[in-house]
DNA sequence: CCGGATCGTTACGGGGCCGTATCATTATCG
DNA sequence: CGATAATGATACGGCCCCGTAACGATCCGG
């Protein structure tokens, strides 16, 4: 079941939520930060800086770089793999989760009030 | 008529859409400059710097750095008002309203991908 | 006509992100 | 064991963005 949505619609939603994000102060995440994050917290664990650069076509440094600042903002953690020692696993965190909450309900709260166009 | 959206969809939609734009190069964008170049092909002109300042609740200063790096791109043009010479009229281009449009099918295809959750 | 208000821009100091190249650590295999 | 591969982190130079404060240009009211 495919949701249907308008162009239109499409970009009044994605300006007004752009909108939100930029007024909240609180969220400062480049949109590569975003794209991170949302795959942490949308598909299955486990997570590797090496998966994440794969999946995102961007090098390894800038998913240390990300993870570390997000990582400043609680929103990930890092933990050394017991079984091989060279991989890192991102793990979710409460504040994590509950920005990425915030996010959905930016944009479910949006997109009711467009109207059809 | 409003558009119902599910949070998980939500998501999912903001992902795809921010994975599409990471990894297409030639959008670089921050979450500012988006809503900007947004509100300026979604409302109508005339478009100033401090109008748009006011909208998105930013310094003047925010608004003319991206007017600048969002000109460089060909995004959008600077004219001075005739009528009131301290006021500068932002204008729509081409490539402006081509790169609206593309963002409008990136969303709208990728909500079409969606499954019901 | 002139002082104050308004507009957009610029200067400054600070911070973040980028890609490339390199590094230390760990695993693997002969 | 020792050489090689793989993983994530770091160093570097460069670029962009931020907020505050100041600036020149322009309009307006007395």
């Amino acid at each position: 079941m495919a949701l249907e949505i308008k162009p239109t619609q499409a970009l009044r939603l994605w300006r007004e939520v752009h909108l939100d994000l930029v007024r909240d102060t609180q969220a400062d995440l480049s949109v590569r930060q975003t794209a991170i994050l949302l795959t942490i917290y949308l598909e299955l664990p486990p997570h590797t800086v090496r998966g994440l650069a794969a999946r995102l076509g961007v090098t390894k440094p800038v998913i240390t770089r990300a993870l570390d600042s997000m990582g400043k903002l609680g929103l990930v953690t890092r933990k050394r793999d017991e079984f091989d020692k060279r991989n890192v696993v991102i793990q979710r965190t409460v504040a994590g989760a509950l920005a990425v909450e915030h996010l959905a309900d930016l944009v479910t709260a949006r997109a009711r009030e467009l109207g059809a166009a």
